[in-house]
DNA sequence: AAACTGACTTCTC
DNA sequence: GGAGAAGCCAGTT
């Protein structure tokens, strides 16, 4: 990766920082928050590109149905809950559940 | 510049 | 409700 001074990844960053902490969001959502509704595939490219995962928090970012995907970091998925958890996500299952934990929702 | 890839989403069977 | 296939978007090679 070069330094491209911004780019739409790297506006996702932006947007994954602003994820309130013992919330969840969906890479649709921030995809649509990005600017580009449908881009979620883009979103996980961003996300795997995730230059900080301290500064990007990326495990609060799930799929449209709540379920646990990717994360490259830790242990993977398992981190991932596991930080979600810590947070005060609710978690249905091995799914998070967007109903109570949804970001702006 | 064209083609491939991928941490997605949604429809249909 | 679960599994399979098609579609979309931006980035990378």
């Amino acid at each position: 990766m070069k330094d491209r001074s911004i780019s739409f990844n790297t506006r996702v960053y932006a947007l994954a920082r602003k994820i309130p902490k013992g919330k969840v969001s969906t890479y649709g959502q921030l995809a649509a928050l990005a600017g580009s509704p449908g881009a979620a595939r883009a979103i996980g490219n961003a996300m795997k590109n995730n230059p900080d995962i301290p500064k990007t928090p990326c495990h609060r970012v799930v799929a449209s149905n709540g379920a646990l995907t990717g994360y490259a970091a830790g242990a993977g998925i398992s981190t991932k809950k596991k930080m979600l958890l810590a947070e005060g996500v609710k978690f249905k299952g091995e799914k998070v559940d967007l109903i109570l934990s949804g970001w702006k929702g």
